[in-house]
DNA sequence: CTTGATAATGGAAATCATTTTCAATAAGAA
DNA sequence: TTCTTATTGAAAATGATTTCCATTATCAAG
C-alpha cells in the first residue's frame, strides 16, 4: 500500500501539538497542507500544494496556503527551499519520510535529486564548523543548507553530443 | 587608499579575456558591473549595483544590469546568492578580494557574515562527497553551497531579554 | 452544547523582483 | 570609416508572493 508514507503516520501528528502549543489553531487549511506534505516526497511550490489541498478542500484559497506555509515553515515543521527557479519549494522538515538529506540540483533540467549518503561524513564537517562558527561569531545556529549544482547524467550527455 | 581592493586589479582583468573569448563584446555597462563588484566586499542586488553603477554612468539601465549579471554569471565569473529576502545578490566568484568562504546568514535581521574558517576542513568534506555524488549519479558537479543560518549576537541577545 | 472574542480565511487588488519587447545605439571586424 | 549585428534602455508584461478587508470558523469559557 504506497502512498501510506513509509514510517507510518504524518510525521508523527506531533506537530499538532506543535502549533496549538504555540498558540495556533488547528485548521482545515493548516491540516490539508500537512497532509499533502506528508504524503509525498516531493518538492512542492505553493502552487502545487494549492492544487493538491484543492482537490480534498476547494474552498482553500490560494492565499491560505502561502500563509500557512509561512506559519509552518516558521515553526520548522516545514522547510523551505530554493533551487533557484525562481519559485520557492517545500518539504516536511522534521519526521519527514525521507530522513536527514541534501540536494543535487541539475541547473540545466531542473531535476533534483535527494541523497543520504556521506551524510555521516557530512555530520562530522557539520558538528566541527558549527561548533566553531557559533563560537568564533558568537551566532545561534539553526539550520543549514548545502546543495550541489551541475549537470545530470542526461543534460551531461546532450551536452557533449 | 581603500577601496583599491586588497590584492589590486579587478580580479585580475582576466575577465575581459574571458568575455571577449566567449565571444561577447566588451561594453561601458559590462565594465562598469565588474568594477562596483570588485570594489566592494558586500553581497549586491541587482538593484543596487544599478544604483553605484548608475553614479558613474547615469545612461545605464536597470534591465541592463539585470542582462550583465546574468551573463556574468552564466560565465562564472559573478556568483548569485540567496538568502531568502526574496532578490538575488551578488559577488565576484573566481579572483574575489574575498576568497573562497562561505556564509553565516542571520535570520532575523538579514545579517550575513563571510566565514573562512573550517574551509580545510570543509574542503575534504566536500571533495569526498563531490566524488561520491558524482559517481554514484553520474553528476557533473560544477558548484556547491553551504550556508548556515540562525541568529547573529544581537538577535539572540535581543530574543532573550 | 451555546456563545463570543478573535484568529484565520478567501478573493481581489497591490507589490516587487525579474523578464520581455522593440526600436535605437554602439562594438569591433573588415 | 563602414557595416553587421550584439547590446542597450524604456516601457510594458510577467509571475510569485503579500496585503487588504469583510466574512467565517476555532475553541475557551460559561
Amino acid at each position: 500500500m504506497p502512498g501510506r508514507n513509509g514510517r507510518g503516520r504524518i510525521g508523527g501528528r506531533k506537530w499538532q501539538g506543535m502549533v496549538r502549543g504555540c498558540g495556533y489553531r488547528l485548521t482545515i487549511p493548516r491540516r490539508a497542507v500537512m497532509e499533502v506534505l506528508s504524503s509525498t516526497d516531493e518538492h512542492l511550490s505553493a502552487e502545487e500544494v494549492y492544487h493538491r489541498v484543492h482537490d480534498q478542500y476547494p474552498a482553500v484559497g490560494l492565499t491560505t496556503i502561502y500563509r500557512t506555509l509561512e506559519l509552518l515553515f516558521g515553526l520548522g515543521l516545514v522547510s523551505r527551499l530554493d533551487f533557484g527557479d525562481g519559485r520557492a519549494r517545500y518539504e516536511l522538515s522534521a519526521g519527514s519520510p525521507k530522513g536527514h538529506h541534501h540536494h543535487l540540483i541539475c541547473t540545466k533540467c531542473r531535476k533534483v535529486i535527494d541523497y543520504t549518503e556521506f551524510i555521516k561524513d557530512e555530520l562530522e564537517f557539520l558538528e566541527r564548523a558549527e561548533k566553531g562558527l557559533a563560537e568564533k561569531y558568537d551566532f545561534e545556529i539553526r539550520d543549514h543548507v548545502i546543495q550541489f549544482r551541475g549537470l545530470c547524467k542526461d543534460c551531461k550527455d546532450r551536452n557533449n553530443k
